[in-house]
RNA sequence: GGCCCCUUAGCUCAACUGGAUAGAGCACUCGCCUUCUAAGCGAGAUGUUGCAGGUUCGAGUCCUGCAGGGGCCGCCA
């Protein structure tokens, strides 16, 4: 149950019923209407501007129409108060009874609660990770895995289809230098002396695997051939071995794509022919020469004809070249064919979760899935900005040139799955961030992990401690939802109540934005209203949770701690955190 | 040179997409404490939201310009 729906409701009746009174002109437009918590809890529980959204149209004063609304809106039973605030705000004070009803909800549902049918079953696809197969996965990726996973979780949780997919960049120059340096590592293997790895190769010591690999494989059946031969197998071997590690990464980061994309396959499927002829088709080709870059000449340059896209026609900046000089696609035409096969699949709605490096990008890349889709498709991409790897306090050096980059797998290993997956949600995406090797072990109140994780926890033992609790969950729900929740009546208890109450409008808050890191920054505050009633025991065993002369007191007392605990739990596991029952 | 993101308390960051007196944590000061779980609790103080304009009932949020930080800028992906 949702109390702003409840309100909103309620609300618009009384509009509705106030116009078929004629007090009001009909057909008022009630789209604009918010209905929000006030930002300061002593203005009600729930507030709302439709008095000001309203007053134009009604050709009312704000405040008049206000005071309007409130006399008739006010029940004395779900709605006991209704004020009218500054300049017109509506400021509604719900019954207790409408809080505990609450958090019978919450008991009931369980991890259900704050399912939302926003989404309606539309399908949505997110796209990320997407790291190229040329190497395993390193610290930089944690944050694009971590959004798009806590991401996708999020809109399932609102009502969407989502689909989780991983693009695999199989396809450019890079896999054949992959492929190159595989080779090199495949004749060490087979005994041969490497002296050094040639400029423009990747001199990772991973790939020593990989040619090993390929050597027990095949044996010595490449090693005289020419380039030719080997080259395409030899490829293809090497991204199956990194897509396997990358993939067993992801696994232990609890990761779980649903499908991988090959741009391989897409470009010999005839992906691409088919995305430029859409293209053409529209008349958003030609023929140009494009400006060099201001500022930043490359020596190379000379003014070439190019099939350009008009980009710029669709909100990009200049238009932008599909292929390269040697007639070859570039990465934007077969990425504009990646994202038409998307729509093509059903997904209108797509996301993309990409590093800052890519930022740059964003603009074409909206130009193409507007102008390839017709309109028809909405591409958002989040960026995610870059994380600075410390360890207390000093910079942890990393070069992917030298090849000792931090691998995921490390990090992981290192601090754990739990810690690394929030924490990377403590940042809006487009902020950078630190971490700090040293903090996010720590365990103390600075750290946030730590303190959700304690809270519930905390709750956790407490509930072990009622000895009248039934054990079977079934039973357990029954006997706290049959609880005289009239013994919840401080200002504190209510306060959690009304945290736990906030939890469904978060869920649709954060999927509308596409935002999960508000779920973390949620679990924070109700970790910290969650302490707080703990702490009031610390002084007064009266205002524990089981004071054992009053059995009915503790078991309405225990109710609201399992729900806090449920939905601390629920919040956790949608952004793939295993909620502990000890620290 | 161009484009994108960022700039909020001493520090690290929020702010429910335009709402009311901009909030947390850390650090700081004072007091308390050893528990249903020890890794703490309570109270206090903290602001020209980078700067200058604009839009309107109302702007941290939207538009323009400027400054600073980061990222990117045809034939890498």
């Amino acid at each position: 149950m949702n109390v702003f729906a409840l309100a909103s409701e309620k609300l618009t009746a009384t509009v509705a019923a106030m116009c078929a009174d004629k007090v009001l002109p009909a057909a008022l437009d009630l789209s604009r209407i918010a209905v929000e918590a006030p930002r300061d809890p002593s203005h009600g529980d729930v507030a709302s501007n439709l008095a000001m959204v309203l007053a134009k149209p009604a050709g009312m004063k704000p405040r008049d129409l206000a005071a309007a609304v409130a006399e008739r809106v006010v029940d004395g039973h779900e709605i006991v108060s209704a004020d009218v605030a500054g300049p017109g705000f509506l400021n509604l004070r719900l019954g207790d009874h409408v809080w505990w009803r609450v958090l019978d909800a919450v008991l009931t549902e369980g991890r259900h609660f704050g399912d939302s049918a926003m989404g309606a079953g539309r399908k949505v696809l997110v796209e990320y990770v997407s790291a190229n197969p040329t190497g395993p996965l390193h610290a930089a990726h944690a944050r694009g895995a971590v959004v798009g996973d806590a991401l996708a979780a999020l809109l399932i949780k609102a009502g969407y289809e989502v689909l989780k997919e991983y693009y695999i960049n199989d396809a450019g120059a890079q896999v054949d230098t992959l492929a190159r340096s595989t080779f090199l590592r495949y004749r060490e293997a087979l005994g041969e002396t490497i002296d050094a790895i040639p400029e423009g190769y990747y001199p990772g010591a991973y790939l020593r695997d990989v040619g090993a690999a390929l050597a027990a494989r095949d044996g010595a059946r490449w090693r005289d051939m020419p380039e030719a031969e080997w080259l395409a197998p030899v490829r293809a071997f090497a991204i199956d071995h990194l897509m396997a590690e990358i993939r067993a990464d992801l696994a232990h980061l609890g990761v779980e794509m649903d499908h991988f994309a090959s741009e391989r396959q897409l470009v010999e499927s005839g992906g691409v022919d088919e995305a430029f002829a859409a293209l053409e088709t529209g008349g958003l080709l030609y023929t140009g020469v494009l400006e060099p870059p201001k500022g930043k000449t490359p020596e190379d340059w000379e003014p070439r004809p190019q099939t350009l896209f008009r980009a710029t026609d669709f909100g990009d900046d200049v238009d932008r070249p599909l292929k390269k000089s040697d007639g070859s696609w570039t990465y934007f035409a077969n990425d504009i064919a990646n994202h038409l096969d998307k729509y093509r699949r059903g997904y209108g709605d797509m996301i993309n979760i990409w590093g800052a490096d890519h930022a740059g990008y964003v603009k074409r890349m909206k130009a193409a899935v507007s102008a390839v889709t017709d309109g028809g498709g909405v591409l958002d991409i989040k960026i995610c900005q870059l994380v600075h790897m410390m360890d207390d306090g000093k910079p942890v050096r990393m070069s992917k040139r030298a090849g000792n980059f931090v691998t995921l797998r490390d990090v992981i290993d290192s601090v754990g799955r739990d810690v690394l997956r929030f924490i990377m949600l403590t940042r809006r995406n487009d902020q950078s961030m630190e971490f700090d090797f040293a903090k996010v072990r720590e365990q103390s109140r600075d750290n946030p992990v730590f303190y959700v994780q304690y809270a519930h926890a905390r709750a956790a033992s407490v509930l072990r401690h009622a000895g009248d609790m039934p054990a079977d969950p079934a039973a357990r729900v029954a006997w706290l939802t049959a609880a005289d929740k009239r013994h919840l009546t401080a200002p504190d208890e209510l306060a959690l109540i009304k945290v736990l109450a906030g939890w469904p409008r978060l869920i649709e808050s954060a999927a509308e934005s596409h935002e999960p890191h508000r779920i973390a920054f949620y679990l924070g505050d109700l970790a910290a209203a969650f302490h707080g009633l703990w702490n009031r025991g610390r002084d007064d065993a009266r205002l524990r949770f089981i004071v054992d002369d009053a059995p009915e007191l503790t078991r309405a007392r225990l109710a609201l701690v399992r729900a806090a605990q449920s939905v601390i739990a629920t919040g956790l596991r949608l952004i793939g955190v295993e909620p502990v029952e000890e620290m």
